[in-house]
DNA sequence: GTCAGCGATACCGCCCGGGTATCGATCCTG
DNA sequence: CAGGATCGATACCCGGGCGGTATCGCTGAC
């Protein structure tokens, strides 16, 4: 499965072999066994491009959670014969710079609580939280929607907000009262950042490249982009920085999400914690 | 991990070793190599019996989860197969001989839908549906909470409903317009049915057995137990039954559930159906 | 004290997974 | 239009790992 992920991100044996350290005629076979196993053509091959056939985009998609699956179980696993000797530590996925407030009052909260667990966080990039959780290297995680997907997690909502825009201080929509996604999206001067997909690579577009709040905020304040971000990040504008409430932007809920079968006491209380904030 | 399942199952490498086809000894040497790659002990073995340590729990836990997930790939990717040459139906899990009504309504307001996928039904026995879903044998089930765990599955809700106590005509709990839980099950004349388990066998007590909810009314239209079951059952009650309202029992909400990352247009178009009832 | 039950160990043989060499098809290029 | 480049498939070989049999060591029961 693993061998079959690879091709079909890649859709190219020779690198899909590359990838996995390995030869591409044994790949070749494997698929191929995979495939009469299965009794489903999963790849329709030329000689020259290869793609995904309907089958082969449902296997993509349940063995990606399947392998995420096993990775998890190794690692709870690991981690539970650990914890037996040492203590039972609670892994904690939130992202890096992100309601650092909301954070600091749920450790509180929890550390506050008569025999808590330790809280080991993990600060990961946009987006990263959910799979951390799916693949067993975070136990439990903080996530904001609509951007991240809760499916298949149980969650408890920890706090709402509104969006605003961040802007340089001195811009001419700082003088408003309140924007509207268009406005701000659509400002030929500040043309909105770009980000890093989970290769590491930038899409194309005319701004500016971000790859962390700081590196963001420091571009907003010189004037070269802008943002629209949760209200609470008001709490880490620097100088040279305005917020502007938007109006329509998605109000962006918190919650704290844990994979559904966690039996974990550390996980449990601090869910508990969380729902006392 | 099927091994070590088998095992932590068994609680016996000789039987586990039997179960899975094959002889002790490499079974034991599976399990040590496990236990080596994943640098904990998962067993707590004397040369008399086996006891899961509780790394081995955890394992026990979550290796079944990523065994059903690895089944599910196999068997969804199947299907989609299948369905390209054939129709292309979703399988729907579903209690047997339960809210047959609601299940007609949801079937018909599918069938109008134009290019409705045929829906092939899977009548499962009590909590059997988790299972089905989890494992890819159904795409989509119905649930009746607070009995069935909704717990990594999204779920739209249904319908509500009360629940009554099923008695035979004539009883003298039947002249009264309402019960409470205590007075249906600590009835002396009638005691609550048993029902088999997963393995098959009855737990011990004094009620008599039954299998299916035909065998339940008629030993009910006996005189030899009582049951209680949400209302919609009213409609399939037969000749000799009584049900009286039970104020304080749980109310029982049917919800339609399926996998969190299901893409599949057949499933979104009978979720559509439902929620449109 | 002896025996039965059970897991661990020792040793063996075979199959499967991975490697190299090569083929066949297709597309690009001069 | 021909030749080369690219890429997946095929043929063949090899070694390690998995499963099988035989046996040991321990322990609790009669």
């Amino acid at each position: 499965m693993r061998y079959f992920v690879a091709v079909a991100e890649e859709l190219h044996f020779g690198r899909a072999a590359q990838r996995l350290g390995m030869a591409q005629p044994p790949l070749s076979r494997a698929i191929h066994q995979l495939e009469r196993r299965l009794g489903a053509a999963l790849l329709e091959r030329t000689s020259r491009a290869v793609a995904l056939t309907e089958a082969g985009a449902v296997l993509l998609r349940e063995a990606r959670a399947a392998l995420d699956a096993v990775e998890a179980a190794e690692r709870r696993t690991r981690r539970a014969a650990l914890a037996r000797t040492g203590q039972p530590g609670v892994v904690l996925a939130t992202k890096a710079g992100a309601s650092s407030e909301l954070l600091a009052k749920l450790l509180d909260a929890h550390a506050a609580e008569p025999g808590a667990a330790t809280v080991d966080l993990l600060l990961c990039g946009i987006g990263e939280q959910e799979r951390m959780l799916r693949d067993g290297r975070a136990d439990v995680a903080l996530l904001h929607l609509p951007f991240d997907a809760t499916a298949g997690f149980d969650t408890e909502e920890l706090c709402t907000e509104e969006q605003v825009a961040v802007l340089p201080a001195g811009h001419p929509l700082t003088t408003r009262d309140h924007l509207r996604v268009a406005e701000v999206t659509a400002l030929p001067d500040l043309p909105m950042p770009r980000w890093p997909g989970r290769d590491g690579t930038y899409p194309d577009g005319p701004g500016p490249q971000a790859r962390d709040h700081t590196q963001l905020f420091q571009l907003i304040a010189l004037g070269r982009t802008c943002w629209i971000a949760p209200e609470s990040c008001r709490a880490q504008l620097r100088e040279g920085l305005a917020a502007v409430r938007v109006l329509d932007a998605p109000t962006v809920t918190t919650v704290i999400a844990w994979p559904p079968h966690s039996r974990s006491r550390a996980v449990a209380g601090l869910v508990r914690a969380a729902t006392r904030i």
